[in-house]
DNA sequence: ACCCAGGGGCAAG
DNA sequence: CTTGCCCATGGG
């Protein structure tokens, strides 16, 4: 099996695998390495040392590295944020993560699915969704991600059969509207940020945090900010801490803007899976760091 | 038993 | 633009 080298010092696979941007990988035993897919194709992943390693039939380095984003100026993008003492914090916290460029059906599919889930819960449903629907393409289980117009072909107890709840109707109509092609991924790439969310936004079960999830993780738009039940957390406790209060949704993405500009959407990558993982404040035991090291905030400036 | 989970749709204020 | 309620399922 074909075994692809690409030097990537800083990746940390754990980080960018496990941080909730993608749900198709799964540890292959106890250690560093992963079973996925890219491109469509199973492979293996792993680092050996500065190197990242991709054990894969029919996969090129230009995909891998397309795949991890390894061709960001991730230095620039940290330079741009170095005002922020909490995003200088996560950058430390979890270094290497990165993002990464999904499918952008599979990214819709998952985010529909999201929806009151956990993260577990959403690889089980991805791959129930796979050897239910999927192919076995090279060997690979539990088999490719199943395209709009299977997805479209099968009845919702089907889908419903994937543990899916109430989502399953969800996914039943999206997978209609794109199969239908009322949808073109080419068409959304020629707008602008705005646009294409507008536009996700018609697919049944998107709104706009699933939309920006989307746009975020498969289509590179970095100035698309997801918010979510953690995120509202993170910014009211550690950027509003005497709100009583959080921010309206409107005020904060107001917020988010002015505060993280036009890569705002890494920002939140970072915060997010940094606040989870250590941060972890919501848990009684750890205390929030109040507001050390940050410039005062007038929070009226949000109020919508 | 109870609460929460990377929300969205829909009706109503 | 905001709030309130429901949605189905699994984990802690």
């Amino acid at each position: 099996m074909p075994v692809v080298k690409i030097m990537a010092p800083e990746l940390s696979l754990a980080h960018t695998l496990e941080s909730g941007q993608t749900f198709c990988w799964c540890r292959d035993g106890d250690g560093p390495i992963w079973r996925g897919w890219i491109g469509g194709k199973p492979c293996r992943v792993w680092k050996e040392e500065d190197c990242l390693c991709v054990e894969g039939r029919g996969i090129g380095e230009g995909e891998v590295i397309r795949y991890f984003s390894l061709d960001l100026d991730w230095e620039g993008i940290f330079a741009g944020f170095s005002e922020d003492s909490y995003l200088r914090e996560a950058f430390e916290g979890v270094r290497g993560l990165r993002i990464v460029r999904e499918p952008w059906w599979e990214c819709v599919v998952n985010f529909i699915c999201s929806s009151l889930k956990q993260i577990v819960q959403i690889q089980q449903i991805n791959r129930n969704l796979r050897e239910a629907f999927g192919e076995k393409v090279g060997g690979g289980w539990p088999g490719s991600f199943p395209s709009p117009s299977v997805m479209a072909s099968v009845s919702e107890e089907a889908l419903r059969a994937c543990r899916l709840g109430y989502r399953a109707r969800h996914l039943f109509h999206a997978s209609r509207q794109v199969a239908r092609e009322e949808f073109s991924w080419e068409a959304l790439e020629r707008m602008d940020t705005v646009d294409a969310e507008a536009e996700l936004r018609k697919l049944a079960g998107v709104g706009s945090k699933v939309a920006k999830c989307v746009l975020l993780y498969a289509g590179n738009r970095y100035d698309a900010f997801p918010l979510d039940v953690w995120m509202v957390r993170l910014i009211h406790e550690l950027y509003f801490p005497k709100r009583r209060k959080p921010l309206s949704m409107s005020g904060m993405e107001a917020f988010a803007q002015k505060r993280f500009g036009e890569t705002r959407g890494i920002a939140q990558l970072y915060l997010f899976h940094w606040y989870r993982t250590v941060k972890t404040s919501r848990f009684p035991e750890t205390k929030i760091n109040k507001g050390k090291g940050l410039k005062t905030i007038n929070s009226n400036e949000f109020e919508v």
